[in-house]
DNA sequence: CTTAAATATGCAATCGATTGCATTATTTAT
DNA sequence: ATAAATAATGCAATCGATTGCATATTTAAG
């Protein structure tokens, strides 16, 4: 009774109206070639009979998928799921599927991933490397069959590969400089892993505003670390013991909250004591109390430009030597966690 | 030169060594029927040549495609993405792929994305209906090819299918009587669509509290909307023209702490004037001030349980009959928005 | 040293849709 | 009215892997 019923092929319905099987599959596809009138008789023919088209047969036989594969390290994330949105979006418009898929920050299942996707034989993937990834053998492999693969966010130097990011140097830049004008002197910066360009990136951003301020660099101050949860923690714990800590720009909101969490519990004030900037503005930014100055990157045009940059090279419009770089703008958003000092501000 | 290379079939090897295609294929998939000396050298120039199984050939001859579908509402949702990280974990062990998809909790999608999983051939589907979806035709007519489809968190009544959810009525129970234990005596409850099978649950979880305490039950009590936070403002609205509302039972985090907000603005105290309990446990309700006593469901449980369920289905181990329900148990988790009135608690 | 049994490999059809080329039916032009 | 052009349909190969059955090879048993 649930017993799987075997769905109608276009043979069935070439038997049951007694036209070839060809004529059936161009008429279901819409072909000039076959008559307005037969074209109805075989539609009408497919509603009865239920049919639907068994695209693992086309794309086996076209060799054309139709399908992109997405990797991104976890789909919880914000920012990740403005870039899927716009990712689905663009595909929505030109007519392809989009597959899904989560790394979650492990390189093990980042290969395992690509092998699934090119094992399907998606026309194209779109990846955001997992923090892990710092060899790129299986990227390049990927990259060498001739498949078009396109990195977000988080750029990788590979030939003949696009990168879509933003402009992390000029964020982070942006945003130390915000603390700076807002009288803070001695700015701990909370970085991801430096085997990432991105917070390679942010800070060298973080860097060139001390510089650029005359505000001598100290290497005590850069707290390296996966930006998890805990890190915030131990981030706030490491400036308790250095009382002249008045700043810290975080690469990322959680941590940054985590800490905020975390020296409001031992007596500090933000931003009166120490002012925050995070970066990523996550909802909860702007509910936290006080709430999170950040930088906003624009995930859902991210989606949309990766995507489509990814469609010109599937279709060959677009060609890629090199490696080509398209870079997006960022925003600084200013709220609680940055009030103090109005009186320096230059406004 | 960025051209696509043709990939290695098992022809190609087969023609390499000499041996036929099908030995190649029984090779590769390690039959006990192939000599270990064959299986060494075939898939010594298997790698050499670089081949990659043809998953859509495969596919399509063995009509098992080992890869499920999943749809939810909002990926980016906590809970969706919980329910996914359990479903992937489980779909690994049992070497299944999954696909990932969001209705954005249109219906139109919805048809759209089960279409396409049904022209792929998933060998099941797992699905959170969208809040739009009041007419179950398409899910019916899906059903009816025979194909394995299960219901997760947002429960519906077709035959043959079975439905994973929470106690939403004992959770709203314990959480309106939460509320009136913290002395709370006029109690609005947030809800969402009522065409929803949960949120139906939901409410009658609040009002079989009230009538257990004797509270007498208010009709302009009731507030009916989509919960998006616009909601919550509208809500917060509403309730400044009640002043003798001093309990919130919300059937989400997000309009809870979006009508928190409006209510501080405007003067109102939460718990103090206003008590809140929301639902589903977001990050960010433990974040804000005051952080949010909520009901936590377990996710990853809820994704462990379902794929599992589902995949017995597949295999034929479970079969179907009427409709069954499986019930997980969420949890009150207690904060601060709802610390008033510590006298009147029993202990 | 046969014969039966067991092991290893090959052959060919199959899954369902697509498509170049061939063929037939219908128009159009002369 | 007939040749030429155009439109509509059919034939058969193809995509790549799998698998029931047939065949060949080896091993074991008598």
């Amino acid at each position: 009774m649930t017993r799987k019923k075997k769905k109608a092929t276009i043979h069935d319905i070439s038997k049951a109206l007694g036209f070839n099987s060809s004529t059936v599959s161009r008429a279901l596809n819409d072909s000039p070639l076959i008559a307005d009138k037969t074209k109805k008789i075989i539609l009408e023919k497919s509603k009865e009979l239920g049919y639907q088209r068994n695209s693992l047969a086309s794309k086996l036989r076209t060799n054309k998928t139709k399908t992109i594969g997405v990797i991104v390290p976890r789909i919880a994330r914000h920012f990740c799921s403005s870039v899927i949105a716009g990712i689905e979006e663009m595909a929505f418009d030109k007519g392809y599927d989009v597959i899904i898929c989560q790394s979650l920050e492990t390189v093990k299942r980042e290969k395992k991933l690509l092998d699934t996707l090119l094992a399907n034989r998606v026309d194209g993937v779109l990846i955001a490397i997992s923090m892990e990834t710092t060899n790129f053998d299986h990227l390049e492999n990927y990259k060498n069959e001739g498949f078009p693969l396109l990195f977000f966010d988080r750029p990788c130097d590979i030939e003949g590969c696009t990168n879509v990011v933003i402009d992390d140097f000029k964020a982070s830049f942006d945003a130390t400089e915000h603390l700076i004008r807002k009288g803070c002197k001695n700015i701990v910066h909370f970085s991801g892993p430096k085997t990432l360009a991105l917070y390679r990136n942010r800070w060298r951003g973080y860097r060139a505003a001390l510089e650029k301020n005359n505000i001598p660099l100290n290497d005590n101050y850069i707290f390296e670390s996966k930006l998890m949860e805990k890190d915030g923690v131990i981030g706030a714990q490491k400036i308790l013991s250095l009382p002249e800590v008045d700043g810290v720009f975080s690469a990322n909101d959680t941590t940054a909250i985590s800490a905020m969490q975390y020296l409001k519990k031992n007596g500090k004030n933000v931003p009166e004591d120490i002012a925050f900037v995070g970066f990523n503005n996550e909802p909860m930014s702007a509910v936290f109390a006080p709430s999170l100055t950040t930088i906003h990157q624009p995930g859902f045009e991210m989606g949309r430009m990766a995507s489509s940059l990814l469609f010109e090279e599937i279709d060959g419009t677009r060609r890629v030597k090199g490696d080509q770089v398209k870079v997006l703008n960022p925003e600084l958003i200013i709220r609680d966690s940055t009030s103090k000092h109005m009186l320096s501000e230059s406004i």
